[in-house]
RNA sequence: GCGCCCGUAGCUCAGUGGAUAGAGCGCUGGCCUCCGAAGCCAGAGGUCGCAGGUUCGAAUCCUGCCGGGCGCGCCA
């Protein structure tokens, strides 16, 4: 029960009639049914007429003329015109709009649920964070914006796994033991003197290596480095997991599988991968190109096996061996992918950071290889975040200790705040997150003003139990109220985007844009805040009027849906509808 | 040099081929003798970077320029 849905059923029928009548098969276009930008287009408008009218050999304008012919037959139908160079234009009757409310109530937060997916496997990959820190707001973007499309999908009828490829194999997290076992002695009262310039310097290190010393005592001191590297490096990314998973529970982000690089890799997935695309002619011995732009004086040309991936569209085959001999991140990766698609998953998407940007066209070109075509993967990059505190830049600087966690920001602002923040863009836009907005209780801040439009209409509801004590305000109850009063153009207005919310989330879905969610949430929280302030100006247009039950139940009934639609709303996004505001 | 992203109101940005391009901020002017103003309403403000092309129709798709950001051998 979809108002547009079944309008667009109307027009496919009557299209379908034409063409039978006319002896062609409608072909299986596309067609819009939606709001025209202009309320003088009516509320309702489709293009069925443009799209088909060639197909069919007829002038737009006569096959909207036939149509209309048709629709204004139905129940639905108040009123129906072609306009333009052939569009249907049509206003319902106001009924058919106020039904929707009862299916509003009816559903709950499950309105909007959409069969769109059929029920196929997506696979959503998102932040990775390589375990050896605390993540950074950068990270915390990917892991809301990974999280809000889980959920939308999810929404729209996927079946999601939201997972988590865990780095813990290769160069870096030998680093991490490096530079842990450095703290390490420091803890034991060593004196091991400055660290390298390439390890991690951060502090959370030593207290993990007070855990280390807890556990094992001094047994490593003096120890070659063959011997402690292992079970210290496994003790690092252990206490680096818990600490990652940790800052993302602190997001209210969790993930159904955790996938291991290490088990990954000691399983022979790698060789396997690339035994297949050397049969397949896929691997050849080359030299590489040196890089362009930027300064190359180490550059020297060498023979390495490389992947085709220029066969697959991009730029340059790439290296897939180590002149030490191990396999490249690359190549893990694409035996990730791989595996991935043979865990049964058709829709691979991946959520990175705008540092990884570069790698998009190969990954994209391993995924064609690997699964013959048969994988639909695409990979939705993040931009940057710029803080912000009152306007003013937050510099980020590792190494002058102005270093801004995530976790530091989810505990100053809240996570609520922090991921309808990460939401206000679309994920290829930079982000200009401002501390000091996130909290600000004004119409700047969306966060609030979507919250506010949520506590407003939950504090309507509070004020009629008061007002009519003894009355039934549930939703079964005012689902079943006589809807007739909402006659205002304004009520009316706020129930056509009610009935489009579930438009709006299958277009997100789609489009896999769950910062759509955001702006629409903030579209009718502006249409409520509008009716709402009528009864400012007007105490008989206030929600509940005192001795007029009947008036009170119809306009709570749209009360409790606007607050549902923004609940299911704020539920994708993963942030929590509040019932009052403190 | 190549690749990706961005270019829409003074500012920050929406806008999956539709009709006269939208919102917030800022600006101007209005709405409560609080108990429904943490808000609302109205107004001014545009060569959708430029030039071609495809289309019945282009901010949207294609090509070429201009401007900005990011990236570019074995790092992850």
């Amino acid at each position: 029960m979809n108002v547009y849905g079944d309008i667009r059923t109307l027009f496919r029928d009557a299209v379908g009639h034409v063409a039978g009548e006319r002896g062609v098969s409608a072909p299986d276009a596309d067609f819009s049914v939606e709001p025209p930008r202009d309320a003088r287009h009516g509320e309702i408008s489709s293009n069925a007429a443009l799209v088909f009218a060639g197909a069919f050999g007829m002038k737009p304008r006569d096959l909207a003329d036939r149509l209309v012919a048709r629709l204004e037959a139905s129940d639905a139908v108040a009123e129906i015109s072609v306009a333009g160079p052939g569009f249907v234009n049509l206003v319902l009757e106001p009924g058919r709009w106020r039904d929707q409310l009862r299916h509003i109530l009816g559903q709950g937060i499950g309105y909007g649920d959409s069969q769109l997916g059929a029920g196929q496997r997506v696979n959503v990959e998102y932040v990775s964070v390589n375990p050896t820190g605390p993540m950074h707001v950068g990270h915390g973007r990917g892991a809301v914006v990974g999280d809000a499309l889980a959920a939308l999908l999810a929404k729209a009828g996927y079946a999601v796994t939201r997972e988590y490829y865990v780095n813990d194999a290769g160069v870096q997290v030998d680093l991490l033991a490096r530079s842990l076992y450095h703290r390490y002695r420091e803890a034991a009262g060593e004196a091991p003197g400055d660290m390298r310039e390439d390890f991690y310097p951060g502090d959370y290190l030593a207290g993990t290596a007070s855990a280390l010393l807890a556990r094992d005592g001094t047994k490593w001191l003096g120890a070659a480095e063959e011997v402690w590297l292992e079970p210290v490096r496994d003790f690092a990314i252990e206490a680096m997991m818990d600490l990652i998973r940790d800052d993302l529970a602190a997001l209210g982000v969790a993930h159904d599988v955790f996938a291991s690089e290490r088990e990954l890799a000691s399983s022979g997935a790698v060789e396997r991968t690339l035994s297949e695309l050397e049969e397949r002619g896929l691997l050849h011995v080359g030299v590489l190109d040196p890089p362009k732009g930027k300064a190359d004086e180490d550059w020297e040309p060498r023979p390495q096996t490389l992947f085709r991936s220029t066969a697959f569209g991009d730029d340059a085959d790439r290296a897939i061996r180590k002149s030490d001999g191990s396999w490249t991140y690359f190549a893990t990766d694409m035996a990730y992918h791989r595996d991935k698609f043979e865990r049964g998953f058709p829709v691979l998407i991946d959520v990175w950071g705008a540092d990884h940007k570069g790698y998009v066209k190969r990954m994209e070109a391993a995924v064609e290889a690997l699964s013959a075509g048969g994988a639909r993967f695409s990979v939705l990059v993040c931009n940057l975040v710029n803080l912000s505190e009152a306007g003013r830049p937050v510099k980020m600087s590792k190494r002058a200790g102005t270093y801004v966690t995530l976790r530091e920001v989810v505990d100053r602002v809240g996570k609520d705040a922090v991921r309808f923040m990460m939401l206000t863009r679309g994920n290829e836009a930079a982000l200009d997150f401002d501390l000091a907005r996130a909290v600000e209780q004004s119409r700047d801040n969306p966060v609030f003003y979507v919250q506010y439009a949520h506590a407003r209409a939950c504090s309507a509801l509070r004020n009629a139990a008061d007002a009519f004590p003894g009355e039934d305000f549930s939703d079964a109850a005012l689902g079943r109220a006589a809807l007739d009063p909402l006659d205002g153009e304004e009520e009316l207005a706020l129930i056509r985007r009610l009935a489009g919310w579930p438009r709006t989330v299958e277009a997100a879905a789609e489009a896999a844009e769950p910062h759509r969610i955001a702006y629409a949430l903030s579209e009718i929280a502006a249409a409520f805040h509008g009716l709402w302030n009528l009864g400012n100006v007007d105490e008989a247009r206030r929600f509940v009027v005192a001795g007029d039950p009947a008036l009170s139940r119809a306009r709570l009934a749209l009360v409790r849906a606007t607050a549902l639609v923004i609940a299911s709303g704020l539920d994708i996004m993963g942030v929590a509808p509040v019932e009052e505001m403190r």
